[in-house]
DNA sequence: GCAGATTTTCCTGATT
DNA sequence: TAATCAGGAAAATCTG
């Protein structure tokens, strides 16, 4: 039996249980990855599961389909982590329990950025993060770090690999006291470090393994495969005028970071740097991506 | 305008 | 020989 067969979820933590069962009779059509028809079925705790019943319940677990995400309790994040999770990205009960952390009111998951999502539940949170509708939070919101500079918003690495204005708008307070600490001593300035700009590339599954993977993820070594073409994508996204960013000044910034703990050479290997112990965010459950490679033939 | 942090640019020399 | 690495130095950029 396939843990997708029967998976009870505690939507409502209260209310009911849905159960989410797999209708493998369905099969999706024009792609090469098999995808389960799931068919979200509720199950009432009191053994009432009348028709009239059921229909409401499958209505209340879309209603935060209705709402802004601002508008959202915990409640309809949950419903949508689980919709999201389940049904969008194909992923078990598992990931579902893994995205806990992510469980709270719409304010406050607009709130977070890219970088915040992968923080509190690994890879997936990328994913999760993409798939958030993304409506305007109430404009009375804090916005800390106004100033936060993100050069790009038009490159290809924009889209996928790091914070973007409006991530940047939406660190929480939460992250804000972090970000402080994390940031002490530096004169004020948000700009991305080169070393955030080459854990993000690792983070993002476009870029990885294919321009940059870990070579010991335990560790903290990686190793650049397009190194050119990174320098040029970091050029780009520091908007450099004068002349195009190449590898050679692109590693003068790399090795600048050597004293500050963020990055270290790995001796006589080249195009390999390891993360140092002042670098954060590095945290994943996935490594190079070769679960997600297995789990949909990649 | 200033100081500080970070990056860019250019460079020389060493190593692979 | 070319590519990469290491690091000095100065200029540039951006922030509070």
């Amino acid at each position: 039996m396939s843990i997708f067969d029967h998976l009870f979820f505690d939507v409502n933590c209260t209310d009911f249980k849905s159960e989410v069962s797999l209708n493998k009779d369905n099969e999706t059509q024009g792609s090469d990855i098999e995808i389960p028809h799931l068919d979200i079925k509720l199950e009432d705790p009191n053994g009432e599961s009348d028709d009239s019943n059921k229909e409401n319940r499958n209505e209340d677990l879309e209603n935060w389909r209705k709402k802004p995400v601002n508008q959202w309790d915990e409640k309809d994040t949950k419903k949508w982590l689980i919709s999201t999770i389940i049904v969008e990205l194909r992923e078990s009960y598992d990931v579902c329990c893994r995205s806990e952390k992510l469980v709270m009111p719409g304010q406050e998951l607009l709130r977070l950025s890219k970088n915040n999502f992968i923080n509190l539940c690994g890879t997936i949170g990328s994913r999760l993060f993409e798939f958030l509708p993304k409506q305007s939070a109430p404009k009375t919101r804090h916005i800390p770090f106004q100033r936060y500079r993100v050069p790009y918003s038009d490159d290809e690495t924009s889209v996928d690999s790091t914070v973007s204005i409006s991530d940047a708008e939406s660190v929480s307070n939460i992250d804000l006291a972090r970000t402080k600490v994390e940031r002490k001593g530096r004169s004020g300035r948000h700009t991305l470090w080169v070393w955030e700009f080459l854990r993000d590339l690792l983070h993002n599954p476009k870029y990885c393994p294919e321009y940059i993977y870990w070579k010991d993820y335990s560790k903290k070594i990686f190793c650049l495969v397009k190194n050119k073409e990174i320098a040029r994508m970091w050029g780009k996204r520091k908007k450099i005028k004068k002349k195009e960013m190449d590898y050679d000044k692109f590693s003068r910034a790399l090795r600048y970071h050597y004293k500050k703990g963020t990055l270290e050479s790995v001796d006589k290997e080249r195009l390999t740097y390891r993360f140092g112990p002042a670098a954060t965010g590095l945290e994943t459950d996935d490594p190079n991506f070769e679960k997600a490679r297995v789990k949909y033939q990649l």
